[in-house]
DNA sequence: TATGAATGAGCTTTCATTCAT
DNA sequence: AATGAATGAAAGCTCATTCAT
């Protein structure tokens, strides 16, 4: 501890809001940029302006804390995203489209959260447990059940349809590394193309 | 005076290749189980049941060195399972779904391998730079184009499709870290059909 | 601008007195249950219900000054306790048991003091200078040599048995530590008798 | 971890157990005369003329295994010296003698051991729980019984009594500290007498 | 070849202290 | 008078790497 650090007390206050954004901003980047090996409190700091590196142990009682921060961050603004693409999808096609809109869709607005959370994963940042991995394909696997119950969708076996869609955009981080202009808006449409006639029924 | 270390030297040895590939063993399994970023030098000599670190850096010149040598190894044994596997076929869709069995085939051989080269490549440890995607995605975008230009393929694009298959492929030690008894074959046979109707001249 | 630290100004306050004594005597617990090195502000603000560590700098010029502080406190109500407790004695071997008992009530009616003070000693928290040694067993050697100068007491080195009789006395609390229902009223009914035999004139 | 450090090794070597006592002699001093709060590997590895702390960390895998290295470490060779020096005494006033001078004699071989003991114990570097008070008072009341069990000591309370001759003796480093030209032999004499006069038959 | 010892940089975290409010 | 934020140094410890043997 040091002069009594502000993740140990109680209420946050607007400054330590702000800090503890801009820090898990900067780690974002950082983790993005470098990997989450060479992410070190040093790195971080330098991109924050941070004079110090106690200045991130002041506000996160340590790198678990930062962690989860940063994985929980993402997660939520991803899922408050995907809310609101998806509410008023009457049909499951329209829903499979629009959750592959959707996903492409935030990575336009953060192309960097999505990469940053898989390596904080693999690396055992944060516990990746089965319910994390449930959760991360929750949404998908809804549709396609209600796609097959509503006899739209043909019957394919639901896990694995749903993570190899799932895959399929977590993949385009790691495509643009590789291609930087590649044409998002050309990909998505070109996914929804894929996945509508892998799901649909039989002729 | 002081050994030259091995790798400075010219010509391997028997014995010298035979410790390399226990160390890239060693460094594999490791990376796999606790991330890239805590695989030090100190946990894969445990591992690998050495005496010292400093072996390691013996036998390679540095970590860089390592992890290419672990990459290439990979990708080695990852290249002749699959020209094994696709050898004869005569046949755009049974060179797909060739091309997914043997790369299943190649994850139910050794489980850890595509798993540590992400993190490997997520972490920095190599230069994940365009040659080494256009690598990965090269066999499938080739086999792409021959149904394509044979007609037997819809006109979907290339890269798209291809790096949807790849990554649906290298999600799955994923999926398996999650739900570690996954049947293997018939997740072969879903993604076959899932890419079939994906790829077939619309009716 | 900035407050003037209160330890800068000229006058104390009530208030600031209070303070003081709140931060001394949280300092005193905390040292007595942690230990000297792991004493730190943090802790003793924890302590103390302080919140912020800024707090005990803004009424301490620094550690020092706070040690010294706590050594003097100490040694300010021990000295008035056992003035309290000697005055009006007539002889020197009532002199002897009253000290003996004077101390070891102070221990029964702070029980921490005497532990922490050694302990800021022995960690050069304070200057632990030929006065302060001289100070700490003066009261002993001066009945000491009031026994030998009215021939009660035999001719021993004075130095000697004063700080023999003060470290059997500065003991106690490490004993307490071990063996936490120690008996004090027997204790002190022993070390008299102990030191009454020690010091009589031979037969 | 380092590079495989040695303290994770199973056979120690003659170089390792140099180093080790190199260290944790430089550790005794350090702690002898800075106390134990100020005593960092920084202050330690300066004293012992080392280049990095890095190296203690590689000879001891922590602070805790450090101070427990010196505590048991001084234990050893005082328990070797009271051995010798209580070896073939036949008589509990003989027995008395020669424990209040050996363990003076051991003070005058190594001057800083038994105040650094104190300090690590007191600032909990080792845990202090009953057995290791009671061990460290064992050989003194072992005497005690046998002179009142045989008829030779009057009959006192046997923890009493040795607390206070053991505090008397450790005492001792810090009435050298204020007086550094203290005679220890005359010291010796006269604790001698005052315990022999304290535990003798009355008269 | 391989080992154990050592190095110095860098890691996360805690420290006492400063300062604006 | 007090708070919370920030600072920069220093803590214990791990890192990849070097080197003598």
């Amino acid at each position: 501890m040091q002069a009594t650090p502000r993740h140990q007390r109680a209420r946050p206050t607007v400054t330590e809001a702000a800090r503890r954004t801009q820090i898990v901003t900067a780690a974002i980047e950082t983790i993005a940029e470098l990997g989450y090996a060479r992410a070190s409190y040093a790195q971080i700091a330098k991109r924050a302006g941070l004079s110090s590196t106690g200045l991130i142990s002041y506000h996160f009682a340590n790198k678990r804390d930062l962690d989860w921060e940063i994985v929980t961050s993402i997660y939520g603004r991803l899922s408050e995203h995907m809310h609101a693409v998806m509410s008023g999808v009457a049909e499951p096609n329209a829903a499979l489209a629009a959750y592959i809109n959707g996903l492409i869709g935030f990575m336009q607005i953060e192309p960097l959260a999505l990469r940053t959370l898989a390596d904080i994963v693999l690396n055992g940042g944060v516990p990746y447990d089965a319910d994390s991995e449930r959760t991360s394909v929750a949404g998908i696997s809804d549709i396609l059940r209600w796609g097959q119950e509503t006899g739209v969708f043909r019957d394919f076996d639901i896990l694995v349809m749903a993570t190899t869609i799932q895959r399929s955009l977590d993949g385009i981080p790691l495509a643009q590394a590789t291609n930087p202009d590649l044409d998002l808006d050309a990909y998505a449409r070109e996914l929804v193309e894929i996945f509508t006639l892998a799901t649909r029924k039989h002729d």
